[in-house]
DNA sequence: TAAAAAATCTGACGTGGCGTCAGATAATAG
DNA sequence: CTATTATCTGACGCCACGTCAGATTTTTTA
């Protein structure tokens, strides 16, 4: 009897899980537009009525995902600053987990950019909103605790009107905007941008340089980190790849 | 006959102008959702038919607001970049523009972005996307032509390896992302940012100053410099609110 | 000026997706 | 084994999209 509960229960639960999958399939390969509540309830042999008994209208689901996709973000995030390094170089491992999110999780990166548009964040329930903004926040605070951190130790003398916050804004702002721009302007190349990685890449080193967050790397030593951080701190994940910084 | 024949083209000519002008202010006031062609139809006292013999679809009438929005932003960045001042001093003009811009034309910065979306951008005419595009290169354009002059006269020297088309994208993702996450995350004041104005302001110096584009200034002649190109450069616009770059 | 031709406008119509809800079905309790 | 509760179902009402045959206006032609 108990288990006959939780077996329902679980069927319930492993439906929700099924459901988004099922949905991100659908929107990676098609779009936004071909994820439609009739199409998702047939996928899954399901009424669209029990679609609603999850989520109470499309958007939500799409918010579901863009859950999902931060917390992945957030455990790149965590890896990354939990690394035995130096401070500077645990700020390197942060853009790795940035460059590993945005090309092997590109689709968790497009749901999280769209779900911020006023249409669509606005007809989702607070409760899931909520939690989404606390895991954004949780990751900001990540990367200011390594700015913290530098400050901390002496690395980083950052001015006095300046704070670890709107350090990590900076950077994340350059490496959120490079991409989105990127993804909407597929003609980037021809006007002289080689790769977005390595511009990001470089415009955070500058950011970082800037600001004389010790140790000032050569462009080989940076090369070299690179892929140090790449092999030792993501072993999981397939390295992104490795555009040279230099020409 | 001539006269009439005008006359005729005048209206439908100007009907297209009103057309832009109520779907902007339904969509300023009450966002895209409620921006429908029923309604437009409604408002303009003429028939669906009509609106449709303008644009094709609904997303068609928001890529010509966009393209109306760029326009603005390059008629701010022509007046920034003709200024007769030393080239760092362009480029910061370039800077207010963009805070004019979003501070004063916030439903053009918004649309810009909405258009984007791949849901939107892909059911556009060929034609006016690629009105946009050229607009959008235009901008980068003349943004990168100001690096160049700064390379040109000497107050700058570009690493080598780095294009002034990439140093480009790296201030114009700075502040283009920064726009967005603030537009998006209205909670950033709570979590240590003062003004997304501000922090453009400061990231956008950090990476001038990163790559040595002389003079360096202080903070008390950035501010007067800010002061001074608001007043002298864009006469015509009302001035962005003056956060104090200093504390 | 009047009739014919062309251009433009109109709104009813077909379509498709959203979200609902009364009734059907299945699970649990007594 | 029956009653109660939870879950599922899909037909329904609604709304907005985009179309198009026919009405209306403008332009051309004679």
């Amino acid at each position: 009897m108990n288990q006959r509960q939780t077996t329902k229960k679980q069927e319930i639960e492993s439906r929700e899980a099924t459901l988004l999958e099922t949905a991100s399939r659908i929107l990676l390969a098609e779009g936004f537009a071909a994820l439609s509540m009739e199409r998702l309830a047939d996928e899954l042999n399901t009424a669209k009525g029990t679609i609603y008994n999850h989520f109470p209208n499309r958007e939500e689901v799409l918010l579901a995902i863009a859950v999902k996709a931060i917390n992945k973000r957030q455990s790149l995030f965590d890896i990354a600053s939990l690394a035995q390094r130096p401070s500077r170089e645990r700020m390197m491992a942060v853009m790795v987990a940035c460059e590993i999110y945005v090309t092997h999780y590109p689709h968790y990166f497009h749901v999280e950019s769209l779900v911020r548009h006023a249409a669509i964040w606005e007809r989702c329930t607070e409760a899931r909103r909520a939690l989404l903004q606390k895991q954004e926040e949780r990751c900001m605070g990540l990367v200011s605790s390594i700015v913290r951190g530098g400050v901390a130790n002496g690395d980083l003398r950052l001015p006095q009107e300046i704070s670890p916050e709107e350090m990590t804004l900076s950077l994340w702002a350059l490496t959120y905007g490079s991409y989105l721009i990127n993804a909407s302007s597929p003609s980037l190349e021809e006007i002289g941008i080689k790769s977005v990685h390595r511009s990001v890449r470089l415009g955070c080193m500058c950011v970082l340089d800037g600001y004389h967050w010790q140790p000032i790397w050569t462009n080989e030593q940076r090369n070299h980190l690179f892929r140090e951080i790449c092999r030792d701190v993501f072993p999981d994940e397939p390295a992104p790849v490795d555009f040279h910084l230099l020409p």
